[in-house]
DNA sequence: TACGTGACGTTCT
DNA sequence: AAGAACGCCACGT
């Protein structure tokens, strides 16, 4: 049985909408734990097969496509660019424009410690 | 129980 | 500005 934290993740995966994106450090936090990006790409890579993830939504910080070439890179940009996000030849993308921003009601479950770490997303 | 691992992220060179 | 060095964390073995 997965944890708390990878069953949260996986919910908050299968809610970002079409056409926009979250990145790792993102759902890590808003499933409550800002510090295990890691293990969000670990559960993707992992669970995509199993469940079925709108994985190509999640990038990188800072807004940059993080699988590498030969990896799934090409792939992943190219069902991004058929949601309508626009993806730089280097893999950005405009997290101005394209960043998933989550309803409040879910976040009211949060500490004031995860609220203040989520203030960056935000 | 212990250790290695990764589609990360931040900080330091 | 670009790359190396660490820190983190849960899962599989």
């Amino acid at each position: 049985m997965a944890s708390a934290f990878s069953h949260e993740v996986i919910g908050l995966i299968a809610q970002i909408p079409k056409g926009k994106v979250a990145t790792y450090g993102q759902i890590a936090a808003l499933a409550g734990n800002p510090r295990a990006a890691r293990q969000v790409a670990w559960l993707l890579h992992s669970a995509s097969d199993k469940y079925d993830l709108p994985w190509q939504r999640v990038i990188g910080a800072g807004g940059r496509i993080s699988l590498p070439q030969g990896k799934g890179y090409r792939l992943q940009r190219k069902l991004l660019q058929q949601e309508g996000v626009a993806v730089g030849q280097n893999g950005s993308i405009d997290l101005k424009a394209h960043q998933w921003h989550p309803n409040k009601t879910r976040l009211m479950s949060l500490t004031p410690e995860e609220q203040e770490e989520l203030d960056r997303y935000l």
